[in-house]
DNA sequence: TTAGGGTTAG
């Protein structure tokens, strides 16, 4: 395939250099690196010199198609061809080429040596160092810039949300307010995701109230509007993000996604079902995340045939290959409902190599349905894959454990021992008054409010006793006394969290708390019964979903 | 015309 260009450009017979550049440019923009280089290298034996955007194009093709050698051959014309070396624009795009390679070093090299710099080589680099996770650099940048506008406060702010720092995040985003900058809709989904990250009530309706004074509310900005989506169902309140959807006037493929990833996060599968099938009566084509998302769903309502037929419609009537992103949804519908043989046999099916991830479903599935001999096939795997995993470990310990293999229980035990592995703390944390934050670990006593905290939930225990509530010792995987057993349940961070929250938030107060790690068996129980007898309502993330007890039960139906 | 953006489970 030849581009248009091509014939008139060979009737001319002495090509000047802006002709040459409109052909390598032809060339470049339709992916054909290799042969726009051969018309340089035509245009170079016949004495034409380049202009800067007979570089800036083949640099940008570079760029796009990742192929840094030829990047270097390029820069090496610049620098041969010297008063481009002093090119802001040429220097910008050089930048630009080599971080779109994954050179960060030489991208900043090029910005050192440059005569004179911009505000789009400053920004270039911040995001970069913010891409690649050094938040130290990119501050260090951010600080020598001087003068900062929009964009760049808005790469600081998407950094580190992107670096999981949304504390940080926030108050870069008081300090842009400040000094007077204006914001537009990418800061304020940079901002709406730092919320999303907290799963605070409090941040999320602030952040909500800045984006409508800004103008910016779901009505106007379909990004705007996705991103609260998203942020209301990580922060505990499907129902606001389901108002936020209605009321939204143009809904792309990220809305529908995240709304319905959204309903199957928090068990409302039936509701995520419906909704795909509301989208796909729409022009809004469902992509691989929608996919993710209905079969999420599924996985966590038990409806195998429904994802199994979800799962093969997605390459006959939408073309979308299913990913091992989807084999993993398929593993878990498969385990979750005691189908662990199948799960297996799909493994072996599978066209790929058979991520963490998938291991990881079927062990989860062993746990549940107490097989061992699966876990060993799914543990030995990931211990492949993740050796420095210690969640891995302990699960397959936990598995021995109830299986009473007390042995193959020290066998994991020694194992981690010796690969020096530490076990991550627990910790929960709860809204308490105006929204201030609380962190609580296992066995915790730091708190200044300690003796009351224990005070309520021996009080707490005492009436669900008395409505039948009998501590569920299996979830303890040590092998000591049952007393012991019985202390340790007791002070789970989750357990601890909520004494406090019954503490200090008022009556028909909805108690919210982020768990780090899974919730067990017996703390769900425990929130089940603590939600009736206290008529509060509960919401618990941990992480993986959502659980909302509610008079006795929970949104799970006890299926997590 | 070179810089910042939205959805992914377990």
């Amino acid at each position: 395939m030849q581009p248009y260009g091509v014939s008139v450009f060979s009737q001319v017979n002495y090509p000047n250099a802006f002709l040459y550049t409109a052909l390598i440019r032809g060339y470049t923009i339709d992916g054909l690196l290799k042969e726009s280089l051969l018309i340089y290298s035509a245009m170079r034996r016949g004495g034409v010199t380049p202009v800067s955007f007979t570089l800036t194009s083949l640099l940008k093709a570079c760029g796009s198609e990742v192929n840094v050698n030829l990047g270097r051959q390029i820069h090496g014309e610049i620098v041969k061809l010297g008063g481009f070396s002093a090119d802001l624009f040429v220097g910008n795009v050089l930048i630009d080429m080599y971080l779109k390679c994954g050179y960060l070093g030489c991208g900043r090299k090029v910005f050192d040596e440059m005569p004179a710099r911009d505000l789009i080589s400053w920004t270039s680099l911040i995001d970069a160092y913010a891409k690649a996770g050094d938040m130290g650099s990119a501050s260090e940048l951010f600080r020598g810039l001087p003068v900062k506008d929009m964009v760049a406060w808005t790469a600081m702010v998407t950094g580190f949300v992107q670096n999981a720092k949304p504390r940080e995040a926030l108050e870069y985003f008081e300090k842009m307010q400040s000094a007077g900058v204006q914001t537009d809709e990418v800061t304020l989904v940079g901002v709406i995701n730092a919320c999303a990250q907290l799963g605070a009530v409090k941040y999320a309706n602030w952040v909500r109230d800045v984006a409508e004074k800004s103008g910016l509310g779901p009505k106007n900005d379909v990004h705007v509007g996705s991103a609260l989506i998203d942020m209301y169902s990580k922060c505990g309140s499907v129902d606001d993000a389901y108002k936020v959807f209605k009321s939204m006037q143009e809904k792309n493929v990220y809305t529908y996604s995240s709304m319905i990833v959204g309903l199957a996060i928090h068990g409302h599968a039936g509701s995520a079902i419906e909704l795909f099938e509301e989208m796909v009566k729409t022009d809004v084509k469902p992509n691989e995340v929608t996919f993710i998302g209905v079969l999420t769903a599924c996985s966590h309502a038990g409806l195998v045939e429904q994802g199994q037929s979800l799962f093969e419609m997605m390459e006959k009537s939408y073309g979308i290959k299913p990913s091992v992103d989807h084999y993993n949804c398929m593993v878990d519908i498969l385990g979750r409902t005691g189908k662990l043989e199948q799960a297996v046999k799909l493994i072996e099916s599978m066209p790929m190599e058979p991520s963490a991830g998938i291991w990881g479903a079927l062990l989860g599935a062993c746990r549940i349905y107490s097989n061992p001999d699966i876990a060993e096939v799914a543990a030995r795997n990931l211990f492949n894959l993740e050796p420095e995993s210690i969640g891995n470990y302990i699960l397959l310990a936990n598995i021995y454990a109830k299986a009473e293999r007390w042995q193959d229980v020290l066998k994991v035990r020694k194992l981690i021992k010796k690969k020096g592995l530490k076990k991550n703390p627990a910790f929960s944390w709860v809204e308490g008054e105006k929204g201030v934050i609380h962190e609580f670990y296992a066995g915790d006593m730091t708190h200044p409010r300690f003796r009351e905290i224990k005070e309520m939930l021996q009080d707490l225990i005492n009436r669900l006793q008395m409505d039948g509530y009998e501590p569920n010792l299996s979830s303890v995987l040590y092998d000591v006394s049952e007393e012991e057993k019985r202390r340790i349940l007791m002070n789970h961070s989750e357990k601890l969290a909520l004494a406090y929250g019954l503490l200090v938030t008022e009556d028909g107060c909805a108690i919210r708390i982020v768990k780090n790690l899974r919730i067990c068996e017996d703390c769900h129980l425990f929130m089940c019964g603590a939600s009736k007898i206290s008529g509060r309502e509960i919401i618990v993330r941990d992480n993986m979903r959502f659980h909302h007890f509610h008079n006795g039960t929970c949104s799970c139906s006890n299926f997590w």
